[in-house]
DNA sequence: ACTAATGTACGAATATATTCGTATATCCAA
DNA sequence: TTGGATATACGAATATATTCGTACATTAGT
């Protein structure tokens, strides 16, 4: 209970937590071929990037080598918690279920996702 | 389709938002007491914030008086579209099912709103 | 008509996030 | 052992968001 990461990430921190979360151990170079496949960046942005969440005590590293080696210390699931909670304030007036359809009017879902929300209502009912 | 808004409103241009969406036309006074209900804020920080969302086209204004009255452009629908499909992206690796089952885990949701998730869930399924 | 209250416009200070250049250290191969 | 590749550290430039002081205009009350 006393080392909660209350840091909310900016988006550049996002996207390499969760290069982080799938991946687990990565070194700046391996993130940041990751995060270029998609858009530009220099190599010392990602590097600095990720100093910078160090600091803040988002990651944690193994500098024993040359090669630093990093690995995420947020947690997924408590960050994913906190966006959605602040999305769903910040824009949909507090409605969870208004945010859950808006979610899965556009992104389109397999028969498969859906089929697991479903199992997950009737969860939430049975409680 | 030729005047979209394509602006991804800020933290605090989406608070304003918010207040514009439900209340329809409002003046930069009424705005800010809502505003500050919850939080700090000089009227003038309000003032400005809602003349910059101007600038962006996130919202218009009717001069004819001394006293402007704003509204939303931004349509409500569009703007939290895209700040799903953004923390979709961002923190959900793509899976629009994963936001909905962590919205739904920790934002207690009403029966009806569950209800009404299901109802959506068996549209889509007919589709 | 004068003053207080209320409004807008605007510039500037502050805070924060992002980007990258450069210095320096380390490793590896010829 | 020397040079090139690769690594970290760090400072500074840039971009953006937020905040507020101040000047000035308009309105309303007395």
């Amino acid at each position: 209970m006393s080392s909660e990461i209350t840091t909310k990430p900016t988006e550049s921190e996002l996207e390499i937590l969760q290069i982080l979360w799938e991946k687990g151990n990565c070194t700046v170079r391996e993130v940041h071929e990751i995060l270029t496949l998609n858009r530009e960046a220099g190599y010392t942005t990602t590097l600095k990037i990720m100093q910078i969440m160090h600091e803040k005590g988002l990651v944690k590293r193994d500098t024993n080598q040359k090669t630093h080696i990093y690995s995420a210390l947020a947690s997924q699931q408590k960050t994913q918690q906190h966006l959605v909670s602040k999305l769903i304030d910040n824009a949909f007036s507090g409605s969870a279920a208004r945010l859950v359809m808006q979610a899965l009017g556009n992104h389109t879902s397999s028969k498969d996702e859906i089929e697991a929300i479903r199992k997950y209502l009737n969860e939430l009912d049975h409680q």
